[in-house]
DNA sequence: CTCGATGCAAAATTTTTGCAGTCCC
DNA sequence: GGGACTGCAAAAATTTTGCATCGAG
């Protein structure tokens, strides 16, 4: 099943278009990266990458996808979301428009996008009292639902 | 040169009472890299601290740093501060009192500590939501200050 | 055709761990 | 004196890199 509904597909192609702005090739192993990536709904890691990569496309490697990551991320297509565990979890941009700020549950493993767009200002206001330009920020509570199924991990549903 | 001025002196006592409460023996080495995080005056690395502690104590292992670590960031007496980077930093707890958020220099690699008291409230408040407990929290802001005189970067000081 | 892209495996980096010996309590 | 603590070196675990080969344009 190739993943083309509307919505992808149109993706796809400001994917490949951004590749080729760039001047970078559009290879099928970048292709089968960037449908992984697309396919996934949740948080995934390098290696998810590379395992979801693979059963689209058998030939790709793991450098491929290493070196995939930082070029979909700076195409804003994926989000880098360091959770500060010793690898790093990434996402589709599927609706990139406010701050989004992550609530971990430690207990569970899951991670929570919440809207945060205050950050916008706040980040702004911070940086400009140090006379320093905003690249990039962070916002991450880390918390616990100790088996409470009155929570969002125990009732909610996917595991991250 | 044993740090042993009013207030370290004090802490240090507090650290050793810590190990006593936990049933952890106080131990030279534990000691050199306390002192040798207090007498850190900014962010410091794993690897920072085993070359400050061997300064003082020339038996100092790098197991014994980290495994060291845990037990000085459970105390409260050193934070961890994780900015992404693939290494921790960490800094001597000198006046715990309200949440600190980081502004980090991407171009001079300086942090920057940010009283940011709302997020008290904040952490909770999203926390509460989704039916969890606060454990810890992270706001960080990355910027730049591309060699501008007037920024604080320039115009500061200390080297992080 | 040409040069960027890839796969493989080795390397790099930070942190962890097993074990035998050491020293705090 | 007993068991926690330590140092050393090997191991883990994720990400990066060198090099010969492949394939997009």
């Amino acid at each position: 099943m190739t993943t083309t509904d509307t919505q992808t597909g149109d993706i796809r192609e400001t994917f490949k278009d951004f590749l080729a702005s760039k001047g970078l090739r559009v290879t099928n192993q970048r292709l089968a990266i960037f449908d992984a990536a697309y396919g996934n709904s949740d948080h995934f890691t390098a290696e998810d990458l590379l395992e979801h990569a693979r059963e689209i496309d058998d030939s790709v490697s793991r450098a491929t996808v290493y070196r995939a990551l930082p070029i979909l991320t700076e195409s804003g297509l994926i989000r880098e979301v360091d959770v500060g565990k010793d690898y790093k979890f990434y996402m589709a941009n599927k609706n990139a428009t406010t701050f989004q700020a992550q609530v971990i549950c430690l207990d569970c493993d899951k991670i929570y996008e919440i809207d945060a767009p205050f950050m916008e200002w706040y980040g702004k206001t911070v940086a400009d009292k140090l006379g320093l330009n905003v690249e990039s920020q962070r916002l991450q509570v880390s918390a616990r639902c100790g088996g409470d199924p009155n929570s969002a991990c125990q009732r909610g549903g996917k595991t991250s």
